[in-house]
DNA sequence: TTGGAGTGTCAACAAGGCTGACATATCGTT
DNA sequence: AACGATATGTCAGCCTTGTTGACACTCCAA
């Protein structure tokens, strides 16, 4: 369906082909892949999986933000959230305090205990991203992140974008 | 953990530190998220899940193929891999056939059945890559399909070559 | 012809999504 | 003070999709 015609614009649009696009959907495929081997293989043995780790992540990221936050960055239920968050809290990993200002929020901190473990993932998963970015070249890090972000949802996009200008 | 130190080599590395390499993290994650959503939108109502969808693209992709075949692409155990062959042999949109030349084997085939589904998910898919696509440029193209492919594990990146490489 | 390797199937279980319902505490407004 | 809205936590139950274990059939080579 809707093959773009080549050889007549003079700016190509070959790479609009749809055998060019599917064999962008099968990169992301296989390459997602990869990018989640290695944290998968150190939390299987400890009693936590991938849901653990995205929690980690995000909590090491904006330490003490709230549930809520959280929520809207993972796209998941409360109810799935909360029996990750209740594991890690109950495992010494993640800290949760009564909000300051609003007491019904609760802001969420990985203890020394938690950021040990999310320095061993981030490590790893740092570690391949490394490599395939150097192995690819500065230029190609450019284009990989503008096709990554023009594939995001809007929402998406935006806990993205945020997170990115805060360090910048 | 190892910041790249910056500002020292004529070749600036400031792509490789550890913030470039968390935020491309964080851009696999989130734009994952957009490439799934919608062939998952389509399937929710039907009584099928991602699953089925990448059973029945790499089938599409390879028709004929084994089931062996496919659970090196897809990297499951082969019991998963049945219960959804099973479900989509079933209902008709997956036809089984057993092998002529080695009767242990199956080769697979998507019915019309099949690759009318087949279609409605690719085309929604491939509509949001070739909105990525077009929205980052050839040359991010490039780039992007670079650093995914270095990404990848060795065996899946065989994997990926070879579908690629069939129809080059 | 027999044993091992390759292949496919069934059963049972676990992780981690989901919905729905409901309790609690707090906040803000009236 | 009272009330509705908001934030969070929890219980129960379901679904998808991963896992292991056990087993049957087929092929091939010793």
């Amino acid at each position: 369906m809707s093959q773009t015609p080549a050889g007549q614009n003079s700016q190509s649009l070959l790479f609009l082909t749809d055998e060019q696009l599917r064999q962008g959907i099968e990169a992301m495929f296989f390459a997602y892949r990869g990018f989640t081997a290695d944290p998968d293989r150190i939390l299987e043995g400890l009693a936590y999986g991938r849901a653990h780790h995205r929690a980690i992540h995000f909590i090491n990221r904006s330490p003490g933000t709230t549930v809520n936050n959280l929520l809207g960055i993972l796209g998941v239920t409360k109810q799935s959230l909360n029996r990750v968050l209740r594991a890690l809290i109950s495992d010494g990993l993640v800290d949760s305090r009564v909000g300051e200002e609003d007491k019904r929020e609760r802001n969420l901190y990985l203890t020394d205990k938690g950021e040990a473990l999310e320095r061993e993932l981030s490590n790893a998963q740092r570690e391949r991203m490394r490599m395939a970015f150097r192995t690819a070249g500065p230029e190609a890090v450019a284009g990989f992140r503008q096709v990554l972000e023009a594939m995001m949802d809007e929402e998406m996009r935006r806990h993205y974008v945020a997170l990115k200008d805060r360090t910048a």
